[in-house]
DNA sequence: CGAGCGTCTGAACGATCGTTCAATATATTC
DNA sequence: GAATATATTGAACGATCGTTCAGACGCTCG
């Protein structure tokens, strides 16, 4: 199929260029939003030619289409359980991952930020960025129900839904300058949200 | 200086051509996005000749800047203090505003969601974000110093930003759907972190 | 070797972009 | 009413856009 990747590559890597040029477009779309996305801009940032891109890449929303979907890939694996921890561990660690290093990167949160306005613009990206959110959010409840299995499912829904909305402000505002200080705040809000003590009423001062 | 704006128009509204100019852009940015945005997409919107949006403004980054401004002009007048009230009400009212159905319509979302985008990717428009930030949360930290005269003032700016943060979440999730219950449930989490009792220090348990 | 196939290139096309500008329309001033 | 200033138009410019396509390259198989 492929013509052997094999063989001594004079760079680094000049293989696999579809995978180039998807990285490409990931790359300028994080940096100079889709303005800065044209088929020229990511056949030059990507070192290949023109033509190349559309061979790959039926269409330029295609292009951007498997962009999205490689953020949501990405966005997904945040919730993914850890199965070496406990219940209430692996929830834990999974609230404390949105204040990783590495996905504080002003890169990766452009990259988000950049889905959401495509989902307001067009119709199919609007789909990708609502089903993601939609598997992002089941996926906090799910690890909240196995935490606490005692909670009705539509209380982990419903903690999962509040949890969602701190962690879209805090990446959000994150790309204005980090403030760890208010993140580990907000953090441990949300722990503390997910792990609330018992699933009644909830107490009115 | 303007040619006497009397006289029966013939529309609804024909004069003020350069504020027209300027609502179309908002919403084509609101609906489309930027690459929605073209001067002749601005000029059929507002139904005038594409010559007259580059004689109003001069280029089509001061078009955008402008739009950019009007929305932060909407933005600060969320924390603009109702004199009517008490402080602690004031204080309240203006938590409460971001639940306000007339501020939670999918096109000023929107608008708020493309500034963001478009602060990522030019340093021009990343200085307006960036500004309308610093004075929304500086006009939230003054309403929370307001109702509690005895927090230290580095305490009240660390409630702001925890509430922005998580107003901001709050928008941004609203994009993809009400809901309402979520979102009263959050505003109410900013009034408790706002007015939260003592500044002493937190308590541990 | 030559036919076949997947990969890759760069020129070319028509469409649209932002900007400029001469010309016209409208309002103000004397 | 002429003169002037302001507002408005639409054609035209060069640049860039997404897409197409004929051809070249590298590899495999008979």
């Amino acid at each position: 199929m492929s013509p052997r990747p094999v063989r001594a590559m004079d760079a680094d890597e000049k293989v696999d260029r579809q995978a180039r040029i998807l990285e490409a477009a990931l790359r300028l779309l994080s940096l100079q939003g889709i303005s800065g996305v044209s088929m020229r801009a990511v056949a030059r940032e990507a070192g290949v030619s023109l033509g190349l891109v559309n061979y790959h890449y039926e269409d330029k929303t295609s292009l951007i289409r498997a962009a999205l979907r490689r953020i949501e890939e990405l966005d997904i694996a945040l919730v993914e359980p850890d199965p070496a921890l406990e219940p209430e561990e692996r929830l834990r660690a999974a609230l404390k991952r949105v204040a990783d290093p590495e996905f504080l990167t002003t890169e990766y949160l452009s990259l988000r930020l950049q889905l959401w306005a495509l989902a307001q613009a067009h119709e199919d990206f609007e789909r990708i960025n609502t089903e993601a959110q939609k598997r992002y959010r089941a996926g906090l409840a799910a690890l909240i129900q196995a935490a606490r299995p005692e909670l009705p499912a539509d209380e982990c829904g419903r903690r999962a839904a509040d949890i969602d909305v701190i962690q879209n402000g805090l990446w959000l505002t994150a790309l204005l300058g980090l403030d760890h200080a208010s993140i580990s705040r907000n953090v441990a809000r949300c722990e503390e949200i997910a792990l609330a003590g018992p699933p009644a009423a909830q107490r009115q001062d």
